[in-house]
RNA sequence: GGAGAGAUGCCCGAGUGGCUAAAGGGGGCAGACUGUAAAUCUGUUGGCUUGCGCCUACGGUGGUUCGAAUCCACCUCUCUCCA
């Protein structure tokens, strides 16, 4: 193993972004270190077997892993089955099930495809953390469990609030920061990188592997990416994210309705592009705008799918919204349904093919206007189709049928 | 173990016997405006129904009543204080 940059310019590199590094010392001395004796850092990101599905608020993490990657350290991505199979009891209604076995076995190959088009999995190692937490006793966990205080615990954001608020914490979720920590100890991890939002945890893997007689791991948090609304931090429940799985045009779509405020983060965290580009990127957003905010759209698309199918997804935006275009989509979904003899109303219609979600959505929706039927405003339900009509039905300004009655 | 408080629609939260499918806010959806952005304004937001209307709903199960989210009993869960 040889690396090719020196150890500051590696912390340059790896330090870029950050929201917080703990801390830049020990980081250089681990790097001097790696660096003159020929020795890969081991890097550690931990993942969530219960939701399989990347998107590109996880990619932020990812992003950070391959620099480290390819500047030849060895990265080790953890996945947390033991956690998962676990559940979390947390909350009576959102209580996570506990996965088997099989579901995640499932979520971890997802999982690896996924990665895979960030990092170099042939030379990243995969982990599963049941391997050792599983094989713990009730006295290894008492072991570990006496290496925290309760008082320490409330420390963490979350758990201070809703200690306050009076919400139920389950001892259980005690444990996690422990598990994760231990995690690190299992690993030797020498950085582990997370989201802001995981720096407690992360934390807690430092005390544990002193705890232990380990050094403590560095810890690179990342700023949390917000999501296409602009306010909350891109979750897949909260609906405002965009799937690395994304088709290409709604990718490009999705990327395309952040606020303004969020393009140059995005630049800065999606994409990789020097510090210099960006400033130039800085210069240009009071400008033109809806320019830059295009490449965004059309760099990220590129970066999954390839940039040809980048270029076509752009095409087909200009080519529903654009001024020039027609108003509709290049592929719409079509739908074959066989109409009774005295026809089908609109409405029934727009429930069946699931543009509306229930009578009352669809009647809403004719009524304030939100209905075209082959690109004319309609707001009569009850009008009636029979079979030989096609009809090219939208919902909303983005949901495209194309019903074909027999 | 003892004493007290509480559980309402996607979320928060009002509501203490009929006018309550349930105030208000958030969120969602749609429209206007735009650059499919943000901000703003408007409308809408349980299900079935063109409509009349019907059904389901206020932690669970029973009960009182012509009538209950609202009263009673028991149960489940949560929080607070004391031990």
């Amino acid at each position: 193993m040889k690396f090719s940059a020196t150890p500051k310019e590696q912390l340059e590199i790896v330090s870029t972004g950050a929201a917080d590094v703990v801390s830049h010392d020990e980081l250089l001395k681990k790097l001097e270190k790696s660096y003159e004796t020929n020795t890969p850092l081991t890097i550690k990101l931990g993942a969530d077997p219960s939701a399989p599905d990347i998107h590109l608020g996880h990619t932020v993490v990812l992003q950070k892993m391959r620099q480290f990657q390819s500047l030849g350290h060895q990265v080790v991505f953890l996945i947390g089955d033991f956690t998962g199979r676990i559940g979390d009891p947390t909350g009576k209604k959102k209580t996570r099930p506990a996965l088997s076995e099989e579901e995640i076995r499932l979520n971890a190959e997802t999982y690896k495809a996924q990665v895979g088009k960030i990092l170099d999995l042939d030379k990243a190692k995969i982990v599963f953390n049941s391997e050792w937490l599983e094989k713990m006793t009730f006295a290894d966990v008492l072991k570990l469990s006496a290496q925290y205080t309760v008082a320490r615990m409330l420390e963490r954001d979350d758990f201070e609030k809703r200690f306050k608020s009076q919400t139920p914490i389950s001892v259980v979720e005690f444990m996690y920061p422990l598990m994760q920590g231990y995690d690190s100890v299992a690993l030797h991890a020498d950085v582990e990188l997370g989201g802001q939002d995981q720096t407690f945890n992360l934390l807690v893997g430092r005390e544990l592997q002193r705890a232990y007689g380990q050094a403590p791991q560095v810890t690179i948090t990342m700023p949390i990416l917000e999501g296409l609304d602009g306010k909350e931090k891109m979750s897949k429940s909260l609906g405002n994210y965009v799937g690395i799985n994304d088709e290409p045009s709604q990718m490009y779509g999705k990327i395309l309705s952040i606020p303004d405020e969020l393009m140059i983060k995005y630049y800065e965290l999606l994409t990789d592009l020097s510090v210099s580009e960006l400033k130039a990127i800085k210069e240009e957003i009071p400008n033109r705008p809806k320019e830059v905010k295009m490449r965004l759209a059309r760099q990220i698309t590129a970066q999954y799918h390839g940039s040809e199918a980048a270029n076509n997804a752009e095409a087909e935006f200009e080519k529903i919204f654009g001024k020039t275009g027609d108003g509709l989509p290049e592929n719409i979904e079509e739908v074959e349904l066989s109409a009774p003899a005295e026809g089908v109303t609109l409405q029934k219609l727009l429930t069946v093919t699931e543009l509306a979600s229930s009578g009352g959505e669809a009647r809403r929706l004719l009524q304030q206007g939100g209905i075209k039927v082959n690109q004319i405003k309609e707001t009569n339900g009850q009008k009636t189709y029979n079979s030989g009509d096609e009809l090219i039905v939208q919902a909303g300004k983005r949901n495209f049928k194309k019903i074909i009655l027999k």
